[in-house]
DNA sequence: CGGCGTTTTGAGAGAGCTCAACATCGGTGG
DNA sequence: CCACCGATGTTGAGCTCTCTCAAAACGCCG
């Protein structure tokens, strides 16, 4: 979701890059916020880590994308942000975001635009987590994310990274994409899946 | 939660209230997005309807709090607003409420704040369904829940309402309620709970 | 080749869900 | 005033499903 395009030049020229490599921490929870943070690179995944010291997985943002909008209104953030990849992210300051608003009135539309699709995108998520049976949350997740044909999903990293978005164990998730594979739902091929008995 | 004051007498004026029985849909997913919602009383429930028929609750709104935000931006509402008690609702034009924002910078800065709030609010709601135990997740609620005094929550509704709020069959909730009063956690008065083994 | 992370399969246990029965409370109407 | 009724609250028993711990095959890279 390439949504950075309503950034005014001047903000643009302030931004800072910065590069991670895999497992590297771009923020922490609580860390003083910085800006807004433009992934050019890689993917990034929000998290927080619950008491029993696991990972939740809040968002997974790639090439594009951004992260920490919220952050712009808050002090600290208020989750990790963590290399899945080798990444590449822009910063781009939060006073220099913020002024620009001010001064440019589409700007400050088209973000507020962004977060509210922000908000129907973690209330699909909250919808996804509801759903106890892994059979249904994976299936739920694989006609989410089908591509232009409505009947291919590319896997952006591992199996085990995706297990951690779908909050379920990474034998849960193999136990049950094998399951789909042989009741006949789906067909795997390297990182593309296919769903065969679903109707674009 | 009262969020509404940053919108401007042209958009209050244009208002339109409707009452609500229990259980009575103020909108339903699909329908013509109409605009900002305000709950003036009772309290207001926003819905999912799963594969099964069963409710994931996306959100409670109580008095003073807004819904339906992100529906300005969208054509559709994409959940389903429920009353979970008798309730006045007032209803904000989408055009009377984007034509503000057009105007009065403040009013538009202020409502994207309050949508930055609700996606910290929403990544809050991911962060507890992903807690499988019900002990730990009714503790995350009650704490986070605490009144002023940091060690007593009112309940808003019903056990049962908010069995559903917390991802849980209301059986569920009462067990676990009633286990952590037997292990001395909780102390039940009615619609009131104190925690007692929880520091200030 | 050796090492490390991912993928896969196995077995066991715990926890919440489901179905079921019953108690309790509030309102309604005879 | 009391019987009735529906919704909420409560407890019991069994079952299913995922988590957890274990172990092994596989793939990639130095």
């Amino acid at each position: 979701m390439p949504d950075r395009k309503w950034l005014p030049a001047a903000v643009r020229s302030a931004a800072v890059d910065r590069t991670l490599k895999a497992g590297e921490a771009l923020f922490r929870v609580g860390d003083k916020a910085a800006g807004l943070c433009e992934i050019v690179r890689g993917r990034v995944r929000l998290v927080r880590v619950d008491r029993a010291g696991r990972e939740i997985v809040l968002h997974v943002a790639g090439p594009g994308e951004t992260i920490a909008e919220a952050s712009l209104f808050a002090v600290a953030y208020h989750c990790d942000a963590i290399a899945s990849t080798d990444a590449m992210v822009r910063v781009y300051p939060k006073a220099a975001v913020l002024a620009a608003f001010e001064q440019d009135r589409g700007a400050a539309q088209a973000f507020t635009a962004t977060l509210a699709r922000q908000v129907m995108g973690l209330r699909a998520r909250i919808e996804q987590r509801n759903i106890r049976s892994a059979r249904e949350r994976v299936n739920h997740y694989l006609v989410l994310n089908a591509g232009a044909d409505g009947r291919t999903v590319k896997l952006p990293g591992s199996l085990k990274d995706l297990a951690g978005e779908l909050g379920l164990t990474h034998e849960a998730l193999y136990r049950t994409l094998a399951a789909l594979e042989r009741a006949g739902e789906i067909r795997r091929d390297g990182r593309k899946i296919r769903l065969l008995r679903h109707r674009v």
